[in-house]
DNA sequence: TGTAATTACGGGATACGTAAAGATG
DNA sequence: CATCTTTACGTATCCCGTAATTACA
């Protein structure tokens, strides 16, 4: 039984005190609503209306249904008002600040198909690297790729990736393949930005361990990164969306994989302090699905 | 479609994060939630969740949406408890006030029915006709008919009655048959208590006229004064369900039936300060049901 | 006796479960 | 390829509207 329906007969009949002007004024059969109110009654275990075929009369516990029905019946109108908001079809411009790599690697097919879909927006991207500052920018997100969000962050996040250790097939051919973290130390390391030294993590035996490693190239796009190593430069660590056309084209092979990195988050850093327009939280879903 | 129960699978989806477990947890097969949820996205106009094999994210109207599912699935379990609680067996005891001669004339027989069906309800009734201060007396309600409420009255109308005006054949046969309002001044009229003069009140063309009768006789007791009109003792003016029986028996026979009057009201009179105990709704129930 | 509520009943829509297909990681 | 979602389909159930029945003033 459709109780939604239920109480909304209901209702009518105890305003308009009769079974027969209720179905009439609803447009159905006057014995659809004599079985949707008995039905109600029979669902709660209680009479609802003392009926004669002249008077009318709501009982105690009808008295108080009613109310709740009321209560009810305007909350689910409310709701769908309220998405009915997000049918209408967005427009105005999105100011984003992407990252340069991940914007290549995997999110500007999806702009594409977003731009197509939805003519009515207009996207001012930032492909830089740099992080962003939101509110004094007037961003309205800002992609970041990170293991973790930080305290007071505000985010949604709209995507997964998994760091890879890879390097070329004859990089490996020439200086050997590392068999665990520690080996790494004898090579040309090629991760994200601070040269000299840095440290990349593993799971070990289910511990984390930070293993110390090598690096005197540097830059702070994975891509860069990944073409260095698919040259035979060294080894990369990127994740796995930057690193996955040079994995399918046998430039790249993957080192290490017994040792898992922990996961990146793909996070949309949001304003916090302002109200998330309709078009942004749009481009976020098509995001998510996109991404998934 | 039933949108509670959309809602309802909706809202466990989104929790467990899966169709599947969502299913299994409510005992209904997979198709039956992928359905659901479709139909009210369907209905919404909106997708509620970005589904994957593997991952299954809320949009951001989703997110809105499940809330308000659970705002409003909880307000109809609540009124349901809320409702339970009127099906326990009541119990306890109903002190009253009844006027003596409607209590006898109509109450009586819905009384004993009352006891009899609830057996774990006591009646302290006080037959009597006096006007009674509901709060001081510790009375649950006492039953009065009136014309109409008086200002800060808290009542519920039980019923409805109608005064009439009627006399016994052989008195009309003696003294003539009044053929309106103002005739009466012949007669020897009773009403209600207040011996000497009185004013009846009748509609005559659509308006309210106070007719002044003469009365030498008075009671508190319209019994009383049924059974002297119908020995021939004059015209009585009181509730039909007083007089039925006498007409029913031929002993009285009604008068000026072209001069309306006024309806009157079968209240029962609540004590305003404090909650009506759930025997008292009962027992209220049980008399609006028996005197329609 | 007439009006309003209820019940009976037949046809049609709807919703379920099983099973196959499709997608995804 | 294993798992999860979705679709196809046959069946059973439910629900509606018409019409007969009952209750009440």
């Amino acid at each position: 039984m459709d109780r939604l329906e239920a109480m909304r007969l209901f209702i009518r009949v105890a305003e308009l005190g009769s079974f027969a002007a209720a179905a009439q004024q609803l447009g159905v059969a006057r014995s659809v609503v004599t079985r949707q109110v008995a039905a109600l009654e029979a669902h709660l275990g209680v009479k609802l209306m003392a009926r004669s075929t002249r008077r009318l009369t709501l009982t105690s516990a009808g008295t108080a249904y009613l109310e709740k029905c009321r209560v009810i019946l305007g909350l689910v109108d409310a709701a769908e008002t309220d998405i009915a908001a997000e049918r209408v079809a967005p427009r105005g411009p999105i100011r984003a600040s992407l990252p340069l790599s991940f914007g290549f690697a995997r999110l500007a097919p999806l702009l594409l198909d977003f731009a197509a879909r939805y003519p009515e927006i207009s996207l001012d991207m930032d492909f830089s690297d740099r992080r962003v500052n939101l509110i004094e920018e007037g961003m309205d997100l800002s992609i970041r790729i990170t293991r973790r969000l930080e305290p007071g962050d505000v985010a949604r996040r709209i995507g997964s990736g998994r760091l890879l250790v890879a390097a070329a097939p004859d990089y490996l051919a020439r200086h050997g393949r590392p068999r665990q973290p520690a080996d790494l130390a004898h090579h040309e390391c090629l991760g994200y930005t601070a040269a000299g030294s840095q440290r990349w993590s593993f799971t070990v035996d289910g511990q984390t361990e930070h293993v110390p490693v090598r690096s005197r190239i540097s830059a702070n796009n994975g891509e860069v990164l990944a073409e260095a190593a698919a040259q035979g430069m060294g080894i990369a660590c990127q994740p796995d969306f930057i690193l996955a056309r040079f994995l399918d084209a046998g430039r790249l092979e993957t080192l290490l994989e017994e040792f898992p990195v922990p996961e990146l988050g793909i996070y949309a850093m949001l304003p916090g302090n302002r109200q998330i327009p309709h078009r942004v939280r749009v481009l976020l879903d098509f995001l998510v699905e996109g991404l998934a």
